[in-house]
DNA sequence: TGTACATCAGTGAACGCGCGTTCACTGATGTAC
DNA sequence: TGTACATCAGTGAACGCGCGTTCACTGATGTAC
């Protein structure tokens, strides 16, 4: 195969040994290699040091092909919040099992899956919170945000032994995320440079999840 | 005067009406109409629509003028999130005035200015916050911002009847400190659609108060 | 008070750059016969 | 199985744009005499 040899001489070939990049011509799936490529960016040069020529760059392709799968630059960054919300969701979810139902120990086991992945997926998280929400105001990331939230409050309702969202376990959910959410943010901007480890970050998320679901 | 003639037919006289520009040819304090106009653009379009030409246009002022005044677009920016984390701290002391000592009523009264500073002040709230702070760092910045927390500790410490910050005091603080600081996001990002108006926000943020405060 | 002069805050033109997007195109791929 | 063909995911060159920053300059201002 000369594939590789063509391969290896394209400028971009990718730097970090992980295939973006499929075939010789035809990529595969560039759209995929696309929304990997953007979220990696926005990990490495921050939520605004994404540019489409530099994903172009990244993927090995021209900068013209984006625009065979996205409309424009924002549609690309709304695709890879959408995926990285996906996959916040369902990490949320799995941090849930084997934790015994109705018990304020879901409801940390879901802070703490919070904090780390905006620390894990900080340009992600970012991006979602920080005020780029101007340019991605869309429908798709709002009802994503919802359904997310949906989660937390199913946990609360439980612990408050409600069957049901009502109003005071909206308004306790709603606590508990903005406790999590700021955490969140100043963990990830280190102002908590003082605040110990991860066994301190546990036990802070607890304290709040019982002071908070006390009635 | 042909001052004023040579004013109108400048392109950049100032669309809001308030006065940017002093002088026909020297300024009079360009720095800090600079810093003014920077504000307001980042108010305007959010954090990252700020750029050198378009506050020079404001200003009133040729793209090269800010040089005599910032080493670059950054030292502008900077400039101008320290001025309004000055006005941040002094709305905070002042909003404690007449509140008696020791109360969580005090704690109350920051928190409600922190969550209207970021209401009013959006721009810069999320210009110190929103992960532009690789960009921006700057000692000055977190020396200005741990001096603000040092209002908050002051009082918590006050409530829980210490005299001085113990770690107890810290860890506290730090709570009260997420809790405002999310919200802060999640109402400016219109998470909260749902959440009712003003007096649900200083209900929620006494009520957290307490929560946090009683032992 | 009037004049000569140094200072330095502003000018305006220019620079090189990377960006987002478009265009006519090409050639690999899958499908129908 | 082999061939003709339509599709459409990619190319690569080009576009116009606004950006941050620099440069030699100019002329208003304050100061010394």
């Amino acid at each position: 195969m000369k594939e590789d040899e063509k391969t290896m001489t394209k400028p971009a070939t990718n730097e970090s040994g992980q295939a973006l990049k499929k075939s010789g011509y035809h990529h595969g799936d560039l759209r995929a290699g696309l929304i990997e490529a953007t979220r990696r960016l926005v990990e490495d040069k921050g939520p605004d040091g994404f540019s489409v020529s530099d994903a172009c760059r990244l993927a090995g392709v021209s900068t013209a092909a984006p625009y065979k799968h996205f409309k424009d630059k924002n549609e690309m960054l709304v695709a890879m919040v959408l995926e990285g919300m996906q996959r916040h969701r369902a990490n949320m979810l799995s941090a849930l099992e084997g934790i015994p139902k109705g018990t304020p120990a879901r409801v940390t086991a879901i802070g703490s899956e919070y904090v780390n992945f905006a620390r894990r997926e900080n340009g992600v998280f970012r991006l979602k919170f920080g005020g780029f929400t101007d340019r991605l105001e869309d429908d798709r990331l709002q009802a994503a945000g919802e359904e997310t939230f949906g989660i937390v409050l199913r946990e609360v309702a439980a612990c408050l032994g409600e069957t049901e969202i009502t109003p005071e376990v909206r308004r306790r959910g709603f606590m508990l995320w903005s406790f999590v959410h700021g955490l969140s943010f100043l963990l990830v901007d280190k102002k908590l440079a003082d605040m110990g480890g991860e066994t301190e970050l546990e036990s802070l998320l607890s304290d709040i999840a019982e002071r908070v679901l006390v009635d």
